[in-house]
Order: C-alpha cells, then sequence, then structure tokens
RNA sequence: GGCGCGGUACCCAAGCGGCUAAGGGAGAGGUCUGCAAAACCUCGAUUCGUCGGUUCGAGUCCGACCCGCGCCUCCA
C-alpha cells in the first residue's frame, strides 16, 4: 500500500490513483528571471524522488511541469536589460534545462509556458466571469473569494480572520476585497500585453496552473506538488479557480516540500542568502553529491543547508560508489551461494516498502546500507560468487532507478602521461622503491587521482 | 494575533504504544596491507527539549512550558 501526506487533510491517505496504474502529476515549475537556487532544486528533486518511485512501482506517470515565463519579475527584469520578454525568459528556461540534466532529474512529459496557453486562460477567466465568480475591476479581473465557500480549506486559514489587520498587500490593483486575486491584469505602460476578449493584458499567476493542468491532465488530477510556501495562497487560489469553473475535484492529492534553510534560516532571493547550483559547481562541487545531500532528508522536514552536511552526503554516497566499484572489479569464485538470491529480493521489497510509507527514504536508505554491510562482510570472508555478484549489482542498479547517485557507465580514460606514472609506480614498488612509489602516488593526489592498491592490481578514482 | 513544522549520540537522521532506540558521517581500538586507501570486526544515547499526566508499558498518546523555524505578501 503507498501512502502520502496529503495537505489538504493534513494526514496519510492512501494514494489510489483515478485510473488504475496510471498517475497524472503536475508540478509547480520555475519562474525563469533568474537562476534558480538550489532551495528551489529540493523541491524539484523530492518531485523526481515521487516520480521515480512511482516509476518503480509499476506506474505509468504522465508529468507536466509549468514555466512561468510572464510575471511581474520577467517584466522587469526584461525591461532592465532592455530585452524582449522571451529574449529574457529563454536564457534562464535553458539554464534550467541544463541544471535539471545536472541533477539527474527525469523530464517532465510537458513543460508548458505560459505566454503559449493564453487562450486557455482567456476561456478559464471568461468562464469564471460568466459564472459570477469573478468581477471586472479598472480593466482587470478578479476572483472573488467570497464565491467560493471552500477557500481557506487547504491552507486552513480562516476567512473571517483574514479581514483587513495583518499585513498590506503590496499588489499594484484595485480589488474590491484585499483576499481577491487577480486571473487577468490590465495591460500597463510599456509592459507587454495580449489583446484578447477579455481586453488588453496579462495573465495573473494563478491561473496559468490551472488552465495548463487541465490542459493536459483534465478537470482533475491525481497528485500536485509544489513548495510549502506555494500553498497559500498560489495553491488555495488555483483550487478556487479550477473548482469554481469546472465544478469538480481539481487535486486529490497535494504533496509538499519543506524549505531548504541555511544557517536556519529560508533560503530565498528576497534574502540573498541562497547558492544557485553554478556557485557552488563553480566551488568544485559534484552535483551528484548535491543531489544526494537534497535527497537524502524527507521532503516534508526542513533541510539545513551547510557544507559541512553536503560533505557528509558525499561521503555517504562514496560509500555505495565504492561497493559497486568493488562488485565490479573484484576477481570470484564462479557460481552461486544459494541465501544472495533471496536476500537480493528481501533487499527490493523493503526498499520500495519504505518509500511507499510517504517516500520514507531515511528507511530506504537504511535498506540499502544494511545490504551493502551485508555483502561487504561477505566479499571480506570470500562468501560471494561470481553469479551472486551480478545479482547484487543488478539490485543495487534497480534501486538506483530512483536515487540515480551512482556514477555513469562509461569508465573515463585517464591522460596517458598519468597512466605511464602509474605503471612508473607499479615497478617501483616491485623493486621495493616504496620512497619513489609513494612520491608518485602524492604526486598524482595532487592532481586529483587517488590510487589504491588491491590484490587484483591498482586502480585509480578521481578525489573530490 | 491566527495556522503549521521541528527539538532523538559529536554531526545528519529513522522510529508514530511493547523484541537489545535503524542507517549515514565523524571518532576510538583491531584485522588486512611495504605504507596508504577501501573493506571487515569491535566500541559508542540506561536515553529521546523540560515538567507533569494517561497506561501493565511512552521519543511514541494528553496537558503545560522552554527553544528554533516557516506561512498568513511575490517566493520551491
Amino acid at each position: 500500500m503507498i501512502r502520502f501526506f496529503n495537505t489538504l487533510s493534513g494526514s496519510l491517505e492512501e494514494f489510489r490513483p483515478l485510473k488504475e496504474g496510471e498517475v497524472r502529476l503536475y508540478t509547480c515549475g520555475p519562474t525563469v528571471y533568474d537562476y534558480p537556487h538550489i532551495g528551489n532544486y529540493r523541491a524539484y528533486i523530492f518531485e523526481d524522488l515521487l516520480k521515480r518511485f512511482l516509476l518503480l512501482a509499476g506506474f505509468k506517470v504522465i508529468h507536466v511541469m509549468n514555466i512561468t515565463d510572464v510575471d511581474d519579475k520577467t517584466i522587469k527584469g526584461a525591461a532592465r536589460q532592455g530585452l524582449s520578454l522571451q529574449e529574457y525568459t529563454s536564457r534562464y528556461i535553458e539554464a534550467f534545462f541544463e541544471d535539471l540534466k545536472t541533477l539527474r532529474i527525469m523530464p517532465a512529459d510537458i513543460y508548458p509556458r505560459a505566454t503559449e496557453h493564453i487562450p486557455d486562460m482567456v476561456r478559464m477567466v471568461r468562464g469564471l466571469l460568466d459564472k459570477g465568480c469573478a468581477y471586472y475591476k479598472e480593466g482587470s479581473v478578479y476572483f472573488s473569494i467570497q464565491k467560493f465557500p471552500a477557500y481557506g480549506r487547504l491552507a486552513k486559514i480562516d476567512l473571517a480572520e483574514l479581514k483587513a489587520g495583518a499585513r498590506v498587500d503590496s499588489d499594484e490593483y484595485e480589488k474590491e476585497s484585499v483576499h481577491d486575486f487577480a486571473l487577468w491584469k490590465k495591460a500597463k505602460e510599456g509592459e507587454p500585453f495580449w489583446e484578447t476578449e477579455l481586453g488588453a493584458g496579462r495573465p495573473g499567476w494563478h491561473i496559468e496552473c490551472s488552465a495548463m493542468s487541465t490542459r493536459y491532465l483534465g478537470p482533475s488530477i491525481d497528485i500536485h506538488c509544489g513548495g510549502i510556501d506555494n500553498i497559500f495562497p498560489h495553491h488555495e487560489n488555483e483550487i478556487a479557480q479550477s473548482e469554481a469553473y469546472y465544478g469538480q475535484k481539481f487535486v486529490n492529492y497535494w504533496l509538499h516540500c519543506h524549505h531548504l534553510v541555511v544557517d536556519g534560516e529560508k533560503m530565498s532571493k528576497s534574502k540573498g542568502n541562497f547558492y544557485t547550483l553554478r556557485d557552488l559547481l563553480a566551488r568544485g562541487l559534484n552535483p551528484v553529491d548535491l543531489r544526494f545531500f537534497l535527497l537524502s532528508t524527507h521532503y516534508r522536514k526542513m533541510l539545513n543547508f551547510t557544507f559541512d552536511g553536503l560533505e557528509q552526503a558525499r561521503a555517504s554516497r562514496q560509500r555505495v560508489l565504492d561497493f559497486v566499484y568493488e562488485l565490479e572489479h573484484r576477481t570470484l569464485a564462479p557460481g552461486a551461494e544459494p541465501e544472495i538470491q533471496g536476500l537480493a529480493e528481501k533487499v527490493l521489497t523493503d526498499f520500495k516498502e519504505s518509500l511507499a510509507d510517504d517516500l520514507n527514504i531515511s528507511a530506504a536508505l537504511a535498506v540499502l546500507f544494511d545490504f551493502i554491510r551485508e555483502i561487504n562482510s561477505r566479499l571480506s570472508r570470500d562468501l560471494l560468487k561470481q553469479e551472486d555478484a551480478v545479482r547484487v549489482l543488478r539490485t543495487v542498479e534497480e534501486i538506483d532507478r530512483v536515487l540515480a547517485i551512482l556514477q555513469e557507465r562509461k569508465e573515463e580514460a585517464l591522460p596517458p602521461e598519468l597512466l605511464e606514472k602509474i605503471e612508473l609506480r607499479q615497478w617501483a614498488r616491485k623493486e621495493k622503491n616504496f620512497a619513489l612509489a609513494d612520491a608518485i602516488r602524492e604526486e598524482l593526489r595532487q592532481q586529483g587521482i587517488m590510487l589504491e592498491d588491491t590484490k587484483e592490481g591498482v586502480r585509480w578514482k578521481r578525489i573530490k
């Protein structure tokens, strides 16, 4: 049984897709006004874990992720640099896709862009106006939350308490009630706009997700994800629009990822306390280590980013890599031990079951590490045969369909002059000229190559 | 003020009423090795923010309190 924590009910629920064996997944994507920071990627990596788990569990997954390429920030950014909106955003879109690849995040099936779905949004806004759930005010269209009694259910916000008080709304447009939100914003001097039946203007932020998710996934979908900060008002508003328009339940399971914090404070653009993936790559970080770091803490738990934490993740992942390396390079006796097959099967089952429990990654990783220790132990006692090693490797690779933290298959080639040095060192060792041998090893270490002497011969790996 | 999250070993982190409180990192000792590295073995919280309560039995449920954080405004 698969269980997820549904923000809507505030509790764990058994997961049942609308259509047997298929999952319709919508995840809130980036607003492409800048390079995303690694906090943003925590959310995308959580969604990647979810998706990969569902695939491993045998579901067909239809995944849509939007790209917000028109909003206040993109408009401002483009204007500042004297670029067209499209020129400005295309850079960041490209960078985003590059980052996804770097972090081994599986691509969505469709990446709809707001600017390419204006008609869908207009149609919805028109419909909401017709139903009396929206109104015009000085050329803009607003959703009237009074017309949607369930408003506040997701965020558990009481409308009465939302009244006037608290904070000042920074929106520059006029509306009837403070918490009504813009569906369509009237064109402003010097800003991009679309000439539509609603008048000249551009869409509000929330409507795009409603329009684009229903466009590709239908009016009701299985899972909708995002960061915890999207709950209110973004997702609350999406529910209001979509359900008011279609008259049926919009999303069955809302899954939200907690924040990445740095020094105990939320990482965010406005606070300036953020790192982009590029920042970290420039520091020599291995992106897959970052992936593992972001992946290995449960998605509903706040994660504190520190370089020490990153180092711990690196070391932890290295243990898995060393294990795989060992299995691939050890010379073993032919045949198979009887218990290995059962053990491998149990590991896979336990791994899946752990994840089935609201993506309990800690438990899942514990299964993997227990397995590694068990096999290593047999390895050191010469209790593993050739066929066992193959089976164990296959199991780890199966697990890695979800984790995606293993080394790339291709063997990296070392420059010939380095290979020559390794040869020379082998000769020196044979001659018992250990001073020379150690000097060469040290020299290679300086160049980021670590040598290990094993019964099977020398092997090298990159450090860092 | 309202809503919500977290406080488990030196660090990260599972556990959601009951076998000896997972797992990873770091550390200590040992085995192997020319030396390293990796791996293996052993050690490491009589204790789970504090104080009460419920229970035969509580990190695990209830209450109060302390500490840290998030949302209520664009934000993953």
